[in-house]
Parts: C-alpha cells; structure tokens; sequence
RNA sequence: GGACCGGUAGUUCAGUUCUGGUUAGAACGCCGCCCUGUCACGGCGGAGGUCGCGGGUUCGAGUCCCGUCCGGUCCGCCA
C-alpha cells in the first residue's frame, strides 16, 4: 500500500475514509494504554492513535522512537470532545491506526529539531541534513525556490532568455581574488571561476540576444561577513537598446512583483537618490532610510573655531564635520554613549563628541556636553540653530577624514535607530544613481567604482580632462540598508572603452591578454546595451528575515570558507597532483 | 592582516573575572520501569564529562598566564 495523503491534505472533510500517510515521528507520547504520533511530512503534522486492541501494530509503535521514518495507514476520525488541537491544520481529525510500518530506523538525532530548543550553528552545519528538517529552513528555502519561480515567471514574460554562462572561465577584472582551477591539460595554466557573467553577458549582447538572464553562481575567494559566501547567486541581467531609467524601472516592478506575490507585500515607491546626496545625508551608499536620523553637514560653523578637534577638519579639504540629532536621545546612558565611542573607533573615529540638549531656551546653560567649553558661544548658538535643536535631543558629532567621518557616523546612525526603535516603516526601498566613475585608492590610482565596462556620462575628451568628476549611468538597488544589487549602462565604444583601461593603467596588450574577447565584440557591430544584477540569497535574506545569508543556502560555508557537512576543502591525492604538475612550496606536508 | 565574543554531558547553558580548593551542576534529549486521551503528555529511577587542544604558574587549574585550533560578529578586503 501506498501513502494516499500528505499530512496538510487531511481534515475533517476525510472522516470514515481509509487513508495512510508516511513521515518522520516528529513527536511520540506513549501513555502505556495508548500511543500518539505526531508523524510529519513535508507538508505538515498528523496525529496518528496506536490502540494495545491491535497488538502487532501496537508492539511496533511502542518499539519506534523519534525522527523513525514509518507509513501508518487507518481511519480518519473526529477527535472526542475536548482534545481538537488548534495548532495543527489536521487538529480537528486524527488517524486511528490499523497498520504501521517501519520504513527506517534513526539515531537519537544529535540536537532536537523542534521550535523549542536551538543549536548552535557549528552543530547545525555539521548535521545540516537534520538542520534543514526544521520548519524554519524548510520554509527559507521553499521561499527562495519560489521567489527565483515568479522572477523567471517576470522575466520570461517579458521575452528575457536564460542563457547560461561557463563556469571554467578566465579571470575578469572585477577586483576580487579568484578561485582558480587548475588545468591538467595545459600545465600551468588555470581556470577561474566567474566573479559575474559580466563579460560573457556583454559579449551576448554582441550575439544579438536583446533580452539575457541567467541565475548565476558566483565565486569571490575573499572574508566572509554574515551577508557573504564565496560562491553566492546573482540575478543576472543585460538588455540591449535601453537605457538607465528603462532599467530601473524594470526592476523597480520586477521587485515589486516577486515581493508581492511572496510575501503578499505591497513595497512602496522606489525614490532616486544621488550618490553624492546620499553620502551628505546618510555618509554610506546604501542607505536604509526606515531611519529617520540624518548626518547634517556643519563644517563650516567651525572654521574659525579655537577647539582643535573641530578647527582642523573645518579648515582641511579632505574632511567633513558633521552631527546626528537624534530627537529624545537623552535617554542614552553614559554607558551606552561609552559603548558608541568605542564602536565608531572600529572605523577609525578617533572620539565620539556630544552634546545632551537640556533646555534650548536657556542658551549654553541648557547644554551638557564635555566639549563646550572648548567652543565660543556665538558658534554653539548657531550650532542649535542650523541643528534646531529640541528639548531631550542628543547630538553626536564625527569630525576628521571624510570617509571615517561618513563610515563611522553611517554605522552609528544605524546601531542609535536600533537601540532606540526609530525605524519608521517595514520596508524602505531606494535606487541610488550618478555614481561617481573612479575613486583613488591608497596608492593613490585611480579604481573603478563600479567595474571598467560602466560607461561615463561624459565625452571621451572630458573623461581624459576629469576622470575623478566623470559620473556614470551605474544604478544600485537598496533595500532596507543592504545593497540587492547594482547595475549600470555599459560602454559599447571600443574607443571610450580603451580610454577607461588605459586610465586604469591597463594598456591595450594586457587588454587584449585579458579580455580581447569583448574588446573584439565591441569592435564588430556590438549594440549599446545595460544591465544589472541582483544579489539574490541577500534577497532571500531580506524577505525571510534571516540574520545570516546562510539560512537561506541549503549548504553554506563557515567564515573560513570550509564546509563542515563534506569537510571540504581536503586534500588532493599525489596521483591528481601529479597530472597537474602541482607541488607544495612552503607547507609541512601532513601525516 | 587586525579587534571583539564564544568553545564545559548528545544538545542548550550555568560554574570561569574581582575570589584557584572535597565527588563539575541544570534543563531538554537518551535508557529502564509505570501510565488508555495526550499533543513541548506525565510519574519514578538511571546512564552520560579528555571542561577544544598544548604548554606554563601553583601543594592544587574548568577557573590564572602563554600559545594554538574551531565557530561567530565586525574592520581591512569584497560591488
């Protein structure tokens, strides 16, 4: 006999029909006179009634223990008055068994799977095939499967086509570390494992195919964080004639969609902020702005200032001064005000300034702050004023080099509206656009912000004048403070695009070695053409409220990228090293 | 490369600093017995420990010191 139901399937519509169902006993209460199980299924639990009347059946039941995978078949009955179970959707009904069968044995499992009870991540990894038997990965990963469902659905309505890219690849020049793979058969020589489709997805642009997607694994050999692995999938999208707005809002609908029909979640409008605004408003690129807080410039009040810490970088080009006025932010301890100034030191902040607002109307008296003294009156007038500040309010202050002042108060503005329960709404979606096309790095060379097929909004000429001033049509998509990824149109110019290498000190032979492929598709009737691509598990992160990108990866990596389910990575025997010509430099050889 | 938190029974944790000291505890799980309406069933009893690993200080170390490994959060790195 076969299972004829899955444990949601039965209520009370099924009373006095034979069925059988087949699971895990997700729970047995054994009374000596008569046995529940609770048997689950992927779709949900059963309560199944073991009588001693039916002594085989029952002598099976009393031998079973938790997690034993068993088919039981019998009657559906309403439960006698007084024991319906709210919590289960088949709570009305149970089955009262006439037949049970044990189709595997279990170990006691190495920690619990119920909802009451947690292990620590370490065990969960280890054991992940039991870890995913719980209802919260289970439901994490249908959701995942879903949202990538209705994404395909969108895209392919649209007339997209999922084309597939090569995973053995070579190097691109996005900036992170590859993965390389060895080649047996040019000694030598090495694979990398794609950081994106980028260049394979603009060559097909080349190809003709106007609308590409593709579900894309990627591979990063860099430190992961809670929201990064080495390999991770990106919604990988190019179109060609289109343009920046087209694309966003593309997407802008395209989210809108999946969150909708996931979630059942109406995501309100997606504004454009300017990179540039939002550094000045928020000192981060990806703002979350369920936070009201905002950073205030204030520099220029202190140019003429005698206390130090402020004169400097008033007077300095390179720095910023700027304040958090968090309203009612007196009930901040000094502890936790102790605890802030250590944190923003994680991002170099030399101190963490303060001024407690007891009673604007009172002028300097109504202050408490330790730097006050320091600053003339005239300066902490205006100071209150331009900050309009309000009774109970507290402001923070970072003042120094412009990126540790933006890093450090962006991280502050988040942990303040945490701690105080600011967030003003669920979901705060936003595109950030104007990118900036270089920024210098510490040796002082140019770097690309985004990577260097991005198409400037300028001339070639002007490009070559101004590179630092040159903005680009690059477009990223924020949610709720994380980036979910980022795009932009792409240069189709051979001529722009040896320019744009050539800034970067890459000249024509080492871009013919590493990317001739695209320069040559540029050169042979290439359309112009945009894209992006979505960061999808951060997605899944986001709509399944999970604290890590790992809750939402069937099989994840730990922070040192090992997988402690396969125990990988391992060793190499000599046979396969040998065919790859691969010998250890510098490494105590184990055993 | 760096900062911080953690590692004690199968699991989750307490005990660890200020203050080292007889036999290292709890809960859940597990095993046995009892129990005919429970649903995180209940009752009684029991087993279960290389205190991550190595070294040091000490009469004595889970506890103090040094090193190291593993897991996590973050900075750097990464778009």
């Amino acid at each position: 006999m076969k299972r004829t139901h899955k444990c949601n399937q039965i209520n009370s519509s099924l009373i006095g029909q034979e069925i059988a169902v087949a699971g895990w006993i997700h729970r047995r209460r054994d009374h000596g006179g008569v046995i529940f199980f609770d048997i689950r299924d992927e779709g949900g639990l059963v309560q199944v009634v073991y009588n001693p009347d039916l002594e085989d059946t029952f002598s099976i039941a009393e031998s079973c223990r938790n997690e034993y995978v068993v088919f039981s078949a019998g009657i559906v009955r309403e439960r006698p008055e007084g024991t319906v179970n709210d919590n289960l959707s088949s709570g009305e009904v149970e089955i009262v068994a006439s037949d049970l069968e044990i189709l595997n044995h279990s170990k006691p499992l190495p920690f619990q799977l119920d909802e009451y009870t947690s292990a620590g991540e370490e065990t969960r990894l280890k054991y992940r095939f039991l870890d995913l038997r719980r209802s919260e990965m289970q439901q994490n990963l249908r959701l995942r499967s879903n949202a990538s469902t209705y994404l395909r659905d969108y895209l392919n309505n649209k007339e997209f086509i999922e084309i597939e890219t090569p995973l053995l690849t070579k190097a691109t020049p996005e900036g992170a570390r590859d993965y390389l793979v060895p080649s047996r058969t040019f000694p030598g020589s090495f694979f990398a494992l794609p950081q994106s489709p980028q260049l394979f997805k603009q060559t097909l642009m080349a190809s003709g195919f106007e609308k590409y997607y593709q579900f894309a694994k990627c591979f990063r050999d860099e430190d992961l964080r809670a929201d990064r692995q080495p390999e991770f999938t990106q919604l990988d999208i190019e179109l060609s004639f289109t343009d920046a707005d087209e694309i966003m809002n593309l997407i802008t609908e395209m989210i809108r969609d999946v969150f909708k029909k996931t979630l059942d979640i109406d995501l309100d409008k997606f504004p454009k902020i300017t990179y540039r605004e939002a550094i000045e408003k928020y000192g981060i690129d990806k703002p979350d702005l369920r936070n009201p807080l905002e950073l205030l410039e204030v520099k220029s009040l202190f140019k003429n200032c005698d206390f130090k810490v402020f004169n400097d970088p008033a007077n300095d080009e390179d720095s910023r001064i700027a304040a958090i006025r968090v309203p009612n932010g007196k009930s901040l301890t000094r502890k936790q005000i102790d605890d802030y100034t250590a944190f923003v030191g994680n991002y170099g902040a030399k101190g963490l300034a303060y001024i407690r607002v007891e009673d604007p109307s009172k002028g300097k008296e109504g202050l408490q702050s330790p730097i006050i003294k320091f600053i003339e009156d005239e300066i902490i007038e205006s100071l209150m004023k331009n900050l309009d500040a309000k009774e109970g309010d507290i402001i923070f202050f970072g003042a120094g080099k412009r990126n540790i002042v933006n890093d450090s108060l962006a991280a502050l503005r988040d942990l303040v509206a945490k701690d105080l329960d600011l967030l003003t709404c669920e979901w705060a979606p936003c595109w950030v656009i104007d990118f900036p096309m270089f920024e210098k790095n510490n040796s002082g060379n140019l770097t690309p912000l985004h990577h260097p097929f991005t198409a400037p909004k300028c001339s070639v000429e002007d490009l070559k004048i101004d590179p630092l001033g040159a903005l680009t049509d690059a477009y990223d998509v924020v949610l709720n403070g994380t980036e979910l990824g980022g795009g932009s149109v792409r240069i189709h110019d051979q001529e722009m695009q040896r320019t744009v290498l050539n800034l970067l000190s890459i000249d024509d032979d080492e871009a013919e070695e590493k990317f001739g492929f695209l320069i040559s598709a540029l050169q042979h009737g290439c359309p112009p053409h945009a894209g992006l691509a979505i960061g999808f598990d951060r997605m899944i992160m986001l709509m399944t409220d999970s604290d890590s990108i790992r809750d939402v990866i069937a099989f994840p990596k730990t922070q040192t990228a090992s997988c402690l389910l396969t125990d990988a990575p391992g060793q190499a025997a000599q046979d396969q090293l040998d065919e790859l010509h691969i010998r250890f430099h510098g490494l105590e050889k184990e055993e």
